[in-house]
DNA sequence: TGTACATCAGTGAACGCGCGTTCACTGATGTAC
DNA sequence: TGTACATCAGTGAACGCGCGTTCACTGATGTAC
């Protein structure tokens, strides 16, 4: 069955992108064979080559790809909120069972960190990856009450630290007593600036 | 130059474990072969199954040496001082740059916890994990200067998770402003809380 | 203490395997008339 | 619109390579007398 059509091309190379996206995060760069993300998205290895160059730069499309889609999500997640219930309501997310397990969909600032930060500093990875926290951080920092901007800079900063840690730990743990403890004490931790920051 | 003394097997598999710890930390445990160890250890690779039955054997002993050489370290470092100055430096010498780079020296806690997450669950490498977070967070948890046991574990918890996420991030983004910016945010937080708890 | 021999830590070739990548091939798609 | 042909997306065997692991071998260490 070979040769498709142009537009079931481009369906297939957004398939590859999204297993790979979703892949890499749950098993690594390293640990997803071209095999297993060509069969995730219904196809066979050797088309791969038709699509991307290498894996390598896979790699960098679905870092980028991981990023899109989770700020997408965290868009629809708090539209229409005002700032504080928004920046609430994104903490909550982040910091919850479902996103301890669902690794495939989680924040690739996370899942991407320990692979992007071994791999050679000329891969193609490295640019999405930075402008994946670059845009994370944007984010966080607009939705910061605090007055000053470097002030709002600073906590977003220093929330995005605490929820990739709790995260990072709280899967690695392989304990579910431990794990919602973790993620407990940095979302009581986060929320109570927020209260703090609100009042 | 085969058989060497008993005492010289036993520095050998020491040299074996503290390679190991390093280079794991460093390229990850995928990421290193027995070659690549045995050789840092200045050893060939056929003798390593002299010393440990398997690869995920020593990922165990290798983490477990990593978590016992860096609580060594940070109670050398902080010998002598009061809780709250060791509390103080404990988190400078962690938020650092130099901790930034120096990655076979750097808290397991971090540079293990994206392997140990994805290993299968039966791996002998998880429960060294584990109980390495959990006597880290011993220290930090009596190191903290809350008045209600609970606090100080929500608080040890919280830290421990900012420092590990600042770390992860700053290593990732090859990006030595943003690094920077991100140690500094984390380091900054950390010690105003204690400033606000010591007072 | 000295000698003869058994032990066994380390060596390096070899194993089977899965990886990223290549390539000749296929046949439906796209195009020219 | 229908036909003939060129294109090329996807297939699956094959490649060279590095991996974890095994094993026959070596010769210094350890031991028995």
């Amino acid at each position: 069955m070979p040769r498709v059509s142009r537009e079931q091309t481009e369906l297939n190379r957004a398939a590859i992108e999204h297993a790979a996206s979703m892949l890499f995060r749950e098993k690594g760069i390293g640990g997803t064979s071209v095999a297993d993300l060509m069969s995730a998205a219904g196809l066979t290895h050797g088309g791969f080559y038709g699509h991307f160059s290498s894996k390598d730069e896979l790699a960098a499309a679905a870092c980028a790809h991981a990023f899109t889609h989770s700020l997408q999500r965290w868009e629809q997640r708090v539209a229409g909120q005002t700032d504080g219930a928004a920046r609430t309501s994104l903490i909550e997310g982040y910091l919850s069972r479902k996103n301890l397990r669902d690794v495939g969909n989680a924040c690739p600032a996370l899942t991407f960190a320990t692979d992007v930060a071994r791999e050679p500093s000329d891969k193609p990875v490295h640019a999405a990856y930075r402008a994946g926290v670059a845009g994370l951080l944007e984010v966080l920092t607009a939705l910061d009450s605090a007055e000053r901007p470097e002030e709002r800079r600073k906590q977003a900063l220093v929330q995005l630290s605490t929820m990739v840690g709790a995260m990072t730990l709280a899967r690695a743990v392989q304990d579910d007593l431990l794990a919602d403890e973790l993620i407990a004490a940095a979302r009581e931790h986060l929320l109570s600036d927020t209260d703090r920051a609100s009042i």
